[in-house]
DNA sequence: GGTACAGGGGTTTTT
DNA sequence: CCCCTGTACC
């Protein structure tokens, strides 16, 4: 025991010795924020404090699980850490209302509504209400009903607020009171919270149920908080209610690093934690273990321009290291053909892999470019965000199936999957019973069950729909008695719902959707292993739903192979990389332009993706970027590159561009008379045949006449790899561009040189592997 | 009920 | 420019 203490700095160590009474830890970039806190979670087992009375909180799960992992490599192994509670807010909490949401009126069984469907609610009230979606905009209301909550005003304590009714007023919403009720009342009687639900309701469970909120203030002796810049109004209040008995709270954060503001993170909770424990303990750790000197101090010239911060300075005993490298280029094809072509030099010049490049951007539009070059250079890279797995509207309405046979009010998730796949139950028939459930005050389940009883429905489809609901039924009866793997193969082979993707791919060429839905059904499987493996008896379904519906990101991070890696900033905190590249560092991008974007978070947001870089660092802009409309207008270095210290930074790369070494693919496309974009690099075409004999052959219709050659043995699906040129038996020659889903049903985007690109999937397809 | 095309709108993002 | 939504039509 003890070894964790040995290799920490003397403020690390202050730290995590620290056992009682508030404590706050300004942890700057590259700080070691994550092993104080793990250690000191270790510290407090060792010291004789159970797992079960320490409560860590986290913002994503990714970071929950991360420092699970470390926590567990701590512990001498006579230790358990059985009990912990480590993880989200949005987790945890869910797991409280679980337990003690009937006091509430909730069912045990609760649906948790993403955003999507909590968007999907606002749209039925706004048909309800016969309002029109222009001033009542669903993202509007959606987000502005999300703020409120997250300040702790309920549509009641809303509808008495002068003020705040007087801001929707303004915005041309008055009836907002109205959806913000209704909204509240739909959810409660579907059974359903929504994400901000998870943190309000356990709030107002603590504060109307006494009895409730002492036997958690007692529980949790030690509470931690990761990333407590990011807290929010209602995370600030339930945190420090639970607090509020021992006063054993411990908050690790960084001012500098706030950068969720636009969504209700409220950097006062970080600036007044010492006014509201006067006796906290503050230790601040600034030695930064991550970069080399450059990259530090222009984070920290960066910083100092901002007025409200907490007063630190990073400093580290790394080696100075290269300047600040500004790149210049004339637009952003040739920004990112720089940027390939860096990446490229420095891999071969300094044998770095490609997964120790990053590209970080502000904003998702800027990847397209940098995907192209790359793609040019043959780099392999990564994007990460965009959509993750559990939105995809596939994912979803297998999912509402699941959803609805679990809790029958979830009225979000029966209209989802009533007529998908269509078995013929039209709008008519469910507008006109809709409206009977209205009219009746009959939840709209119940009515179902009675619909040959409802006026106006054609006997036919009243059949249809009592055979659905009985299908529905009879599934619910083995919830509990099956595992989440088996329930989920019985949803599907009563309903057939991925099957009747399977027709559609013919006619799409597309097997997304479909393959989609497979996966979905091996990680309920994955899911039952893994659970089992654990000797953990929740491997159900309902055990499923409650992680799945509270997990967005794909963690898939497994890459076999070595990727560049492109992200967002945002996407980027917490990651730290050898070589960085900031592109698009303009005004108007970074800092942002848009509405009424805080300066000062920009900044802090420059200062993160800055903070990533552990050896080298890209600062680069185009004079010229295309805007929506596809115009190149010119653009302004960012202010933010003015307050780095001329003597941090190399400037060889400025100007570089119209010495004549890169030239844009195309210079004419400035001028608005082309309309007609041009291809930012030429696709490759493979040379068997003339170019000039493809050009002749329609490319839509389908080649099935490919005579295969004599020698034709099909081989294996699984040594078919990416880049291999290979005949099909039917459609001839091609290049496998990719293969998709690996693990599970291959499928290969296959370049053919008739035809074009296609998806074949390899189980069926006869290929042989030329070269 | 599905497709095809017009029109609109377009930060950042986790749960 | 690109993607998503809604509507008109088959």
């Amino acid at each position: 025991m003890g070894h964790y203490l040995e290799d920490l700095n003397e403020q690390q160590r202050i730290a995590v010795t620290h056992i009682d009474g508030p404590l706050m830890i300004i942890a700057g970039a590259g700080s070691g924020k994550t092993k104080v806190l793990t250690s000191r979670i270790a510290h407090l087992i060792a010291s004789g404090i159970k797992p079960g009375q320490i409560l860590a909180l986290t913002f994503t799960t990714k970071a929950a699980k991360e420092m699970q992992g470390r926590i567990f490599k701590l512990l001498p192994p006579t230790v358990s850490p059985v009990g912990l509670f480590v993880g989200t807010f949005h987790s945890i909490f869910c797991r409280i209302l679980k337990v003690e949401g009937h006091q509430l009126g909730y069912p045990q069984n609760f649906t948790i509504y993403d955003t999507d469907d909590s968007k999907q609610v606002i749209k039925y009230i706004i048909k309800e209400l016969s309002l029109s979606d222009e001033e009542y905009n669903p993202k509007d209301l959606y987000s502005r009903i999300s703020s409120l909550k997250n300040m702790f005003i309920q549509a009641h304590d809303y509808v008495k607020d002068k003020e705040l009714t007087k801001i929707d007023e303004l915005a041309k919403r008055p009836l907002f009171y109205k959806i913000y009720q209704y909204y509240t009342q739909y959810c409660f009687r579907n059974g359903a919270l929504d994400f901000d639900d998870l943190l309000l309701k356990t709030y107002e469970l603590f504060t109307k149920h006494p009895a409730c909120r002492e036997r958690y203030q007692k529980q949790f002796q030690y509470v931690l908080i990761d990333e407590y810049q990011d807290t929010n109004k209602i995370q600030y209040l339930i945190t420090n209610l639970i607090a509020s008995i021992s006063r054993n709270i411990c908050v690790v954060g960084d001012d500098a690093q706030s950068i969720y503001g636009f969504r209700g993170a409220t950097i006062e909770n970080i600036l007044k934690f010492a006014k509201d424990y006067p006796e906290t303990k503050i230790v601040k750790l600034e030695q930064n273990y991550r970069s080399t000197g450059h990259i530090l101090q222009t984070a920290n010239a960066v910083i100092a321009n901002n007025q409200s911060k907490i007063d630190k300075k990073l400093w580290s005993n790394n080696e100075l290291g290269d300047k600040i490298k500004i790149v210049q280029a004339s637009n952003e094809y040739e920004e990112a053909k720089i940027i390939a072509d860096k990446i490229q030099e420095q891999a071969l010049r300094y044998h770095y892999g490609f997964n120790e490049f990053a590209i970080l951007y502000r904003n998702n539009r800027l990847s397209r470019s940098l995907e192209d070059s790359l793609r040019h250079k043959n780099i392999p890279y990564k994007i990460y965000g965009g959509t993750s797995f559990y939105q995809r509207s596939e994912v979803k309405d297998f999912l509402a199936y699941i959803k609805f046979i679990t809790n029958k009010n979830d009225v979000v998730s029966l209209l989802r999957i009533i007529n998908y796949p269509t078995r013929g139950i039209g709008l008519t028939s469910i507008n006109t019973i809709q409206a009977f459930a209205q009219d009746k005050q009959i939840p709209l389940y119940e009515c179902l069950k009675m619909v040959k009883e409802i006026p106006d429905i054609k006997p036919s489809t009243a059949v249809t729909i009592t055979n659905f609901i009985n299908k529905i039924d009879e599934l619910a009866t083995i919830i509990n008695e099956v595992n989440a793997y088996r329930f989920t193969i019985a949803v599907e082979e009563t309903f057939g719902i991925a099957k009747s993707e399977i027709n559609k791919i013919e006619k799409n060429k597309d097997a997304t959707r479909y393959e989609n839905m497979r996966e979905l059904i091996n990680s309920t499987q994955e899911f039952v292993e893994l659970r089992s493996a654990d000797d953990s008896n929740a491997v159900g379904i309902t055990n499923y739903l409650e992680e799945v519906s509270l997990l967005t990101n794909e963690d898939n991070d497994n890459q076999p192979k070595p990727t560049v890696k492109l992200m967002t900033i945002h996407a980027s905190k917490g990651l730290e990389f050898p070589v960085v590249f900031i592109v698009g560092v303009e005004e108007g991008l970074l800092p942002s332009h848009y509405q009424d974007s805080d300066l000062e978070e920009e900044r802090r947001l420059f200062y993160v993706a800055i903070t990533r870089s552990k050896q080298k660092l890209f600062l680069s802009f185009a004079t010229s970027r295309r805007n929506y409309s596809g115009n190149a207008m010119p653009t302004l270095v960012s202010r933010f590159i003015s307050e780095i210290p001329e003597e941090y930074l190399d400037k060889s790369m400025v100007g570089y561009a119209s010495s004549g070494n890169y030239n844009a693919p195309n210079r004419v496309v400035n001028s608005p008379k082309f309309p007609k974009k041009y291809e930012p690099y030429p696709k490759k075409i493979e040379t068997k045949h003339t170019p000039q004999l493809i050009n002749t052959i329609p490319k839509s219709k389908p080649i099935a006449d490919h005579i295969p050659s004599p020698n034709f043995t099909p081989s294996s699906p699984q040594l078919i790899t990416e880049g291999q040129k290979i005949e099909h038996q039917k459609i001839g020659y091609g290049t496998v561009l990719k293969i998709e889903n690996p693990r599970t049903q291959p499928i290969a985007l296959i370049n053919f040189e008739i035809g074009g690109e296609k998806r074949i999937m390899l189980q069926y397809a006869k290929i042989r592997i030329v070269q």
